[in-house]
DNA sequence: GTCTATAGTATGATAGAC
DNA sequence: GTCTATCATACTATAGAC
């Protein structure tokens, strides 16, 4: 009885789950809009008309996407905390920026190019929604820059962020990976030359 | 009859011309996939059926709105390319791109979002299209650094218009214009500082 | 050359069988 | 709790009247 629960548990918990990690992939390489929900059922191995059982909305897979991408961004500065210097975190972040470079320079970066998205729209509550993981980030860069003693860390975090950006747009508009690692290989020169 | 040709010819040439800059605007603030038919035609004041007339299908109205944006950027650069000092040139284009903030907090690069969007695509032959407008500005920002003798002029040209790109990004996606002065001035600033 | 009416299709969402 | 069948809608595109 216990395992038959908890195999409904794991079962439901598992659909749920695979349609969650199913949208944030597709929505990531097909787009918000051009993604349909049978897309993401298909992809998730989950009957079509089940999704809704789930999710009330395609808005609401849209979310839980969103937060999915917060939530590996969460692991990602966690992992990074556990260096011992603010300069070494920064560097490890471009590393990992440079190592997704092939997803970068064919889909750009999930959270940016969700946020080029929903920022196009004025209702739904989910139009700034990218923009607050992007925050996110900006904070934890701020913080590692701050705590280097440098000055004005929120406009190197600004910097830093905005490069990251630009050489994921430049990236997968060229379909070149090899901007990434051209201007990772800038961005570590530059956190390494701060004093 | 001379008169009732040229008013005919006019009047096409004002509906089409119509429906491209309708296009170019709808486009960036709607994104591609949202924006329908019927908005371009609304904004343009034509008829939604008669837009079929001038364009095809929808993607040829794509096509068009991002020629203009590529319109719009050859008379820019032309226009900096009268400036004698090609340091000058950079600064001035940074500071195009610095008065374009409100537009640029609201709905990104014109040309940069279009990217994005037609990046998710595999087909249909547009998916590249934005990069090659991209592309354009980069090698024009690289004779500018070339003529300057400055050393690697490409690397440094991915860094200029990769920092406009994310830039853009970050100001939409947090609706900060602020984000476009601040750094603007940062990009002046190592314009300057070189050598 | 201009525009209306509509065909054809795809999608988000729901009702209800199992 | 799971899934099928289907509705309602919105859109691209076309046929054909004027």
């Amino acid at each position: 009885m216990t395992d038959s629960i908890e195999k409904g548990a794991a079962k439901k918990g598992g659909k749920r789950q695979r349609l969650v990690a199913a949208a944030a992939s597709v929505l990531h390489e097909r787009g918000v809009e051009r993604t349909t929900i049978a897309d993401i059922a298909r992809a998730a191995d989950v009957p079509v008309g089940n999704v809704y059982y789930y999710f009330k909305t395609k808005d609401e897979l849209v979310e839980a996407a969103l937060d999915r991408h917060a939530e590996y961004l969460d692991a990602l500065t966690a992992r990074l905390d556990e260096l011992a210097d603010p300069r070494e975190r920064l560097k490890s972040l471009v590393a990992d920026w440079v190592g997704a470079r092939q997803v970068a320079a064919r889909y750009g970066c999930p959270t940016g190019t969700l946020a080029v998205e929903l920022d196009k729209r004025d209702e739904g509550g989910l139009d700034l929604a990218a923009g607050l993981v992007i925050r996110r980030l900006l904070d934890w860069v701020e913080r590692q820059y701050r705590e280097m003693g440098a000055d004005e860390p929120d406009g190197r975090a600004l910097a830093l962020v905005g490069a990251y950006q630009g050489m994921s747009l430049l990236s997968s508009a060229l379909r070149d990976p090899e901007i990434m690692t051209r201007e990772g290989a800038r961005l570590v020169r530059e956190i390494d030359a701060l004093a």
